[in-house]
DNA sequence: CAACCCAAGCTTTTT
DNA sequence: GCTTGGGTTG
């Protein structure tokens, strides 16, 4: 095929230039991918061999598209030995092959956010620091952005104005935790997420000769969605391509939304100042969406002080009006958000599959979810609480880990007593408290138990002695057997399966499948031609892709007719004929959080970006003006967004489905619209005086004495309306009601804090 | 040592 | 409102 011919003239310069430095700024819907990939095709073309071209992205996800796309033009033999994955897949993969210059094991863990937590958490109690104040999470946010800019433990230690931070904020040792969670890091074997990036960069800083075998084979290096990079993945790329300057890296910095992990803008700039002889590629023709979708993109964005620039334009039709639904509750929210895919879908024949509710936060999609519901909608909810996130299935990884890498103390403790076998909480402190006595680690005083003197009562001891060698045995498998055997004997010996077997509840059915689910993964990796010919894919070689591995990663059946639902961040890179973005107020979007500075809102306001340009068809805003949040009412305005868009493309709805009157305020709408940090609603957005009552308003609803609902009765409540009372549990102030609601099905209500009115 | 109960934190986003 | 983790009880 003639690839080249599918280009315009930009997208062709930027994928003809195969030599020397480059950039290509991409906005938004120009055919970013496929310039990628069809450069990768040019380079094959012109004599580069698959092995010398490195391809770095974000996700997972991105990296498995752009290798599809590839193969389907030169075939499966040639896309498989290009190196395409994400930064810490790809610098991992690096790691296990010389971690013995560093000291690691060569199976060394990858310790993911919880695990550093959880270690982080230990060490803290064990400085005998007051949680509250050195709390975990804020303790690995400042240990994390310290090694995102290359800031090792000892140079954190020896930097003033870090220090003095911590001072000033009352964590005067957070160096000593930072120097000790290292410690204990290397003593586990293990690396957290961040320790990828900077191992690497130690690695590649004190071995020349390790870094030049890298520079050599990598002759070709392309970085997907650069704005994203953080200093460190800067710094790396930087080294890499130093040999042949043979890089491309391709951007959008309007759509910039990782800033908050570390990611700066800043490198998009320093690329120019690194490479002086650099050409630079715009793509600023849009094929995806409509001239009103580009336009209002275009006018949010014009809204920032920080960015490139560039014309973003289409050819394609100005396409409809933006709808925006003002709604009085969140649940009414989501009914007009349903009922409007209802129509539209009625109205343009559309598939589900070709709707996406957008929003700011995970936890706005319930009120979406039952919505839907109600309408026999079926959806799919992408991101949320990812597989390899869930309890049993991090617990079974844990068994994988601990059998490859016994000194792996987060995983031993994780299952040392899962399932139950008599190993409590008092006898791990007692093998903690030998292990630091002996200054060695937990495992080798567990395998060692029987010959240890210790104040562990015999029963116990030879509990953690037969533990021992059950993951001595699975140590073996793990390297030997293929992977699936491997880990479904591990399963079943462990007593994971039994456990979880003999729990009906439908929570531990829901469990086991997904423990069913992780086993056919791994039976599909096993069936798999290996990458060596006429070796084993072995538990070990999937353990080095899975702990990677996230969310939207199992793909499982896209072609699904299901509305997509997930957060703007995990949209970035798709695409939706029709688009809802959905909770368009003040403190959630832009996000509370990031109202105090102006970098922040700019990069909520990409955000909103972001969210406008997955749109082809046709984009739909929403806001509801009370929302429960932390399970309590709150009142909300509309957010700035919506008075920063042009107003004369939006079709402003109520929930009675009426237009709104928008007409003769022109002029105050302007006095309005300029983007304010103070901001103030704009007419028309303003909850109405005689707005209609629903089910859903109640700021002065008044309950009956709650101690004399009786069973029976017909009750109203404030949020859920008219039901009925079919049970009461429990004591007098305990008293539990399950009742009835119209419409809504059973909920069950302490009835000392639900305001309920008696109607009969 | 397991089961239960309560408090705290959570709602920014991901590798 | 929910989940998680820690503490207390049996």
């Amino acid at each position: 095929m003639n690839y080249l011919e599918e280009l315009n003239p930009s997208q062709r310069a930027a994928v003809e230039c195969i030599e020397g430095p480059s950039m290509i700024i991409a906005g938004a819907g120009s055919g970013k991918t496929r310039v990628i990939t069809y450069r990768i095709v040019h380079l094959l073309n012109h004599g580069a061999d698959a092995f010398n071209i490195l391809t770095l992205t974000f996700t997972n996800k991105a990296a498995r598209e752009m290798k599809e796309r590839i193969a389907k033009i030169t075939g499966e033999h040639e896309a498989k030995n290009l190196w395409t994955g994400t930064f810490h897949s790809i610098f991992s993969r690096i790691l296990r092959v010389e971690a013995d210059k560093l000291n690691f094991p060569q199976n060394f863990s990858i310790y993911d956010t919880d695990d550093s937590r959880s270690l982080l958490k230990t060490i803290i109690k064990e400085m005998n620091l007051d949680e509250k104040i050195y709390k975990p999470n804020v303790v690995h946010n400042r240990i994390s952005s310290a090694k995102n800019n290359l800031i090792s433990a000892t140079g954190y230690a020896k930097n003033e104005e870090l220090v003095s931070d911590d001072v000033a904020s009352g964590r005067p040792k957070l160096a000593e935790v930072y120097l000790n969670y290292q410690k204990r890091l290397f003593k586990a074997g293990a690396m957290d997420f961040d320790d990828l990036l900077f191992k690497t960069y130690e690695l590649f800083e004190r071995f020349p000769d390790v870094l030049y075998k890298y520079q050599q084979r990598f002759k070709f290096i392309m970085v997907d969605e650069y704005q994203d990079t953080n200093f460190a993945q800067y710094t790396i790329v930087k080294k890499l391509a130093a040999l042949f300057e043979n890089i491309c890296v391709v951007g959008d910095d309007a759509q910039s939304i990782y800033a908050f992990r570390g990611a700066d803008i800043q490198n998009i700039l320093n690329f120019e100042r690194d490479y002086p002889d650099l050409k630079t590629f715009k793509l600023e023709q849009n094929y995806r969406s409509t001239k009103t979708i580009v336009e209002s993109a275009n006018a949010i964005i014009a809204k920032n002080k920080y960015q490139l620039k560039k014309t973003v334009y289409t050819d394609n039709e100005t396409g409809e009006r933006i709808a925006v639904y003002k709604a009085l509750t969140d649940n009414e929210e989501g009914r007009m958000v349903a009922q409007a895919i209802f129509e539209e879908r009625m109205l343009s024949k559309a598939a589900n599959k070709e709707f996406a509710i957008l929003y700011r936060t995970n936890s706005q999609s319930r009120s979406m979810e039952e919505a839907l519901r109600k309408l026999n909608i079926p959806y799919r909810i992408y991101g949320g609480v990812s597989f390899y996130q869930r309890k049993e299935i991090k617990d079974l990884l844990a068994y994988f880990r601990l059998s490859l890498n016994p000194k792996d103390e987060e995983a031993l403790k994780r299952v040392i007593n899962y399932p139950a076998r008599g190993i409590g909480n008092t006898s791990i402190e007692k093998l903690v408290v030998l292990a630091d006595k002996k200054n060695t680690d937990l495992w080798t005083i567990a395998e060692n138990i029987t010959r240890v003197e210790n104040t562990i009562n015999s029963g116990t001891r030879k509990k953690i002695s037969d533990f021992s060698v059950m993951i001595q045995s699975f140590g073996v498998l793990a390297k030997t057997a293929n992977a699936y055997d491997a880990a479904h004997r591990i399963a079943a010996e462990s007593g994971v399966l039994k456990d979880l077997y003999t729990d009906r509840t439908p929570e531990g059915v829901s469990r086991y499948e997904n423990i069913q689910e992780l086993l056919n993964g791994i039976k599909e990796f096993t069936e798999q031609p290996p990458l060596e010919e006429g070796t084993t894919n072995t538990l070990d070689k999937f353990m080095a892709e899975v702990a990677l591995y996230t969310d939207a990663d199992n793909s499982d059946d896209e072609d699904d007719d299901r509305v997509n639902m997930m957060t703007i961040h995990a949209s970035k890179g798709l695409e939706f004929p029709y688009v809802f973005i959905v909770g368009l107020e003040e403190n959630l979007f832009p996000s509370q959080l990031s109202v105090t500075s102006r970098e922040e809102l700019e990069e909520e306001r990409r955000l909103f970006y972001v969210a406008l340009t997955r749109a082809m068809k046709k984009v739909s805003l929403s806001f509801a003006q009370s929302r429960y949040r932390w399970g309590q009412i709150t009142y909300c305005e509309p957010s700035r967004f919506l008075a920063e868009m042009d107003q004369t493309v939006l079709d402003v709805r109520f929930a009675n489905t009426r237009e709104a009157d928008f007409d003769g305020a022109t002029e105050e709408r302007n006095r309005y619209s300029k983007p304010s940090y103070n901001y103030t609603p704009p007419p028309g957005f303003t909850p109405k005086e005689n707005a209609r009552p629903s089910a859903g308003i109640t700021a002065d609803f008044k309950g009956d004495n709650p101690d004399s609902i009786q069973e029976g009765m017909e009750v109203e409540h404030a949020r859920f309306g008219n039901g009925l009372v079919k049970q009461i549990e429990g004591k007098a102030g305990e008293r539990l009601a399950t009742i009835h609601f119209e419409g809504i099905g059973d909920k069950k209500i302490l009835l000392k804090f639900a305001k309920l009115k008696i109607k009969k």
